[in-house]
DNA sequence: GTTGACCTTGACGCGAACGTAAACCTACAC
DNA sequence: GTGTAGGTTTACGTTCGCGTCAAGGTCAAC
């Protein structure tokens, strides 16, 4: 009942994969589970780290990729030139991301023109819309 | 040397990809290029798809799931219940669009928060920032 | 004690998205 | 002629991200 150590079964539950899936991401190194005898429990960290996995799966990540963006986001207890290092990966990833989101804008704006343009060739047609 | 219609050669300097791939793209029919005699000859339509089939891949979309969306850019000359049919879902792709964008904002946010927090570690440790 | 729910470790399978090698045509350059 | 620089098809190989058995351990409930 330990509210800070979830069973496999809980985890897919709540973020609705398989088994097969976080053992999966454990093999790979993108998870690591603790043990209670043979039975995995996942802790506060992995869930953090699971929830940042899938929403990489959904940005077009690999895993591998994904593996080593997780680190970025623990900025912990290392030597300081480390941390630096990261910190500097970290401002790359950032800018990457940002680099995603304008692409992702332009295309949403080119799609928006694509969509009036067919509103218009609908209306020569004579069909109104719905919202009137 | 018409520049409407490019070889295989030209399309994969252009789009940094390979021979191999742009065939593939054709065998899944997300790609149709005209023939004369055994060669392919890609049209300014077919760049149109390459670059958005491209875009999508970036976007984390399965080669099937662009093959699906691509139709929703060629609003033409079909039949009106088609192009109404077509417009739908249209709008709901793009209401996907706009919440991937959402979702990736909120990420950057989140990211940009760690890496602040970073930043202090580094700050904390006597560590002077390159802006200064 | 046995049933059932839940967990474990292999290990083989599979679709997606190409890579890669083999064998061949074709047209221009020398 | 003989390259050689492009293109072609056919077909087997590879990596990724899991799915899907198979066989078994564990523990509370009946």
């Amino acid at each position: 009942m330990n509210e800070e150590q979830w069973t496999i079964g809980r985890m897919c539950e709540v973020f609705e994969v398989t088994p097969r899936t976080l053992r999966f991401y454990e093999a790979k190194e993108l998870l690591s589970p603790v043990r209670e005898g043979q039975k995995r429990l996942f802790t506060r960290r992995d869930r953090a780290r699971l929830k940042l996995i899938l929403q990489g799966k959904r940005f077009g990540y690999s895993l591998e990729e994904i593996r080593q963006l997780l680190n970025l986001y623990y900025i912990g207890d290392q030597q300081v030139t480390q941390i630096s290092r990261t910190y500097e990966l970290g401002q790359k990833h950032l800018a990457a991301m940002i680099a995603k989101r304008d692409e992702l804008n332009d295309a949403i704006a080119e799609f928006q023109e694509k969509l009036k343009w067919g509103e218009q060739v609908l209306a020569s047609k004579g069909v109104k819309k719905a919202a009137e």
